[in-house]
DNA sequence: TCGCGCATTTAGATCGATCTAAATCGCGGA
DNA sequence: TCCGCGATTTAGATCGATCTAAATGCGCGA
């Protein structure tokens, strides 16, 4: 009668111990693979383990071990399809490793990310992969490292080298960017940055303009608006109409890139004929507009495996010199480039 | 010497306690916000605790309440938007009650969402969203439901009725699109259908045949595709080609949506005159395309916030009978939707 | 002065695992 | 036969909080 399927009571180690027939401390060292323990006994108490129906409590074992096999992941924004591949990928490494992983999205706010991060202590969390919110201060970081967490940055970052870091190698991609656009015939070549302030917007826009350094005779142009489609729409529309505009634009990501896209066609301009584009991020979107939007690819997967490793490392070896990870970026060409009109 | 900053240990409720003067049992009912302490005491003990910097032991007082103040979140897919602002729904009114969130992606795969059923249950989540992934069995749940798991389902159902489910109401932006495709004079109105098993495309599909029975002398057509651009871009450019073909479709998600878009433009087709083209959930990109692709919306943030509170009220009330909360949907017009060309 | 009730505080057991240090078991060599 | 050693196993303390049940302090009416 006490075997009301519904509610029964969880068997704890100490049950499964008796039914196999050893002690508590013995079953524990099964439970953790230990090699100490003979395969007979192994054997004996996975049986128990399984007819009882087992489940291992992390939280009781952490209380002693002082390890929670859990980890902290800190993502601006959740809506950009972007951050789902990354975390997609850092999940897969943690999983794999037996931890779990909690999430949390700051939507840019500094603020809301101190609050997560005080959760994430109060649940112990093991280490923490943070991309930083834009405004983020460098005491952010610094604050992490007193209490002694393990961090990595990823994406963007704001401590410079003072933890680990894994992103993506902007200046790859920027570079055939801007040297593809020349070679077709461009000599007026803009970028769009965006009004958030964080690292990789300066990495992308410090690449741009060292691109364009390299080459004589190209002139330069920088526009500043916030990452939304209306408005990078609006300002297509704007640069449609402008006398002496560049030829050319480079995009600090595919939300403003594809806005773009749609302002200039609704304008009348036909990317690829009468102005050139290029995005970051290669979204799948681009590919499905008409004619297609180039884009600066990069493999955000790969970044969160990276990241979770860089983090598994250090929770390991907390004394480890810092690292800075990067992935390699690369353009990938579409309709949207042609050559120059004039 | 001990009060090295970088690896100080953390104070517990005990050293607190001490520094404030009074029992640990006191210190605890403070954190817990019991009405139980004087103001005084209360404001003793906060204030050793800033001072000491104490951080809450979330693991150990789940040990002995026997709550985590944790849940877990199990989804198919992360890089699909439409997850991401689920997420950030259920996320917000989660995090409002003080717990935190573990979030899997299964990949449409039953065998790691039982494997991530596990590591929650371990880790001793006390409740469970979930978005069954495609072929999920009905003893999915039941096994949930026998551990004394709380659960909510989210956008999908395999229990059918036998625990909560927050989701949207499929039939009501599917009426409006069929009447809507008549009322411009088509007659013949296709659906495109995923190869994905799971209660929403079956929702979708059934909702698509109660609007069309409705109407006297429109014929129908189903077409079942696997959910990516590419195959929707060969449906289309294959109907483009074919006599007799539809002179509507409505797709069953904004992916076949956008994909079919491309498609019929690649062979030439302009949707909106002549082929009228509808989506479902629309995501950001349909406002990009030209013809602005319409799509079926509904609230996706607003759902995850419904789930998080059944979750929620679940937790609280376990035996309170089972609930179906759902979020209407209905059609946003664009430039795809045009006239009948016959 | 005494006793009662209310508000507040507390001691000690407890949750379910891990850790440390010591006990036990077999077996081969002296 | 006894000892020592490696391989296994174990008792008991411990992690940091909550819970229960009981103690304490205080004011007030009898």
């Amino acid at each position: 009668m006490s075997e009301k399927p519904g509610r029964r009571v969880r068997p704890t180690l100490m049950d499964v111990a008796k039914k196999a027939g050893v002690s508590r401390a013995t079953a524990s060292l099964v439970v953790r693979k230990s090699p100490l323990v003979s395969g007979e006994t192994r054997a004996a108490v996975e049986a128990a383990m399984a007819e009882m129906g087992y489940v291992y409590n992390v939280g009781a074992a952490g209380m002693r071990a002082a390890r929670s096999r859990t980890i902290g992941v800190i993502i601006p924004n959740l809506s950009n399809p972007f951050f789902g591949v990354l975390l997609a990928g850092i999940d897969q490494v943690v999983d794999g490793a037996g931890l779990a992983t909690f999430i949390a999205h700051s939507g840019e706010s500094p603020a809301k990310q101190d609050g997560f991060v005080n959760r994430m202590r109060e649940h112990g969390v093991d280490g923490l992969i943070v991309c930083p919110a834009a405004e983020t201060s460098p005491k952010f970081v610094e604050r992490l490292k007193d209490w002694g967490m393990p961090v990595v940055e990823i994406l963007r970052t704001v401590a410079n080298g003072s933890v680990d870091y894994a992103g993506m190698d902007q200046s790859g991609g920027m570079d055939s960017a801007v040297t593809r656009l020349v070679e077709m015939g461009h000599r007026h070549i803009g970028f769009v940055a965006t009004d958030l302030h964080h690292s990789a917007r300066d990495e992308r826009l410090n690449a741009y303009r060292a691109a364009m350094a390299r080459h004589q005779g190209v002139r330069g142009a920088e526009t500043v608006i916030s990452s939304t489609h209306a408005q990078a729409i609006a300002l297509a529309r704007r640069m449609a109409e402008t006398r002496d505009a560049p030829t050319a634009w480079i995009c600090h990501n595919d939300v403003v890139g594809l806005g773009m896209h749609k302002g200039f066609c609704d304008a009348g301009l036909v990317p690829g004929r009468d102005v050139s584009l290029i995005g970051y991020d290669n979204v799948a979107e681009t590919a499905l507009v008409r004619p297609g939007l180039a884009s600066v690819a990069t493999d955000p997967d790969e970044i969160g495996r990276l990241a979770a490793q860089q983090l598994l490392r250090r929770i390991e070896k907390p004394d480890a010199p810092w690292e800075r990870w990067t992935v390699a970026s690369h353009l990938v060409e579409r309709g949207s480039m042609g050559p120059s009109p004039y």
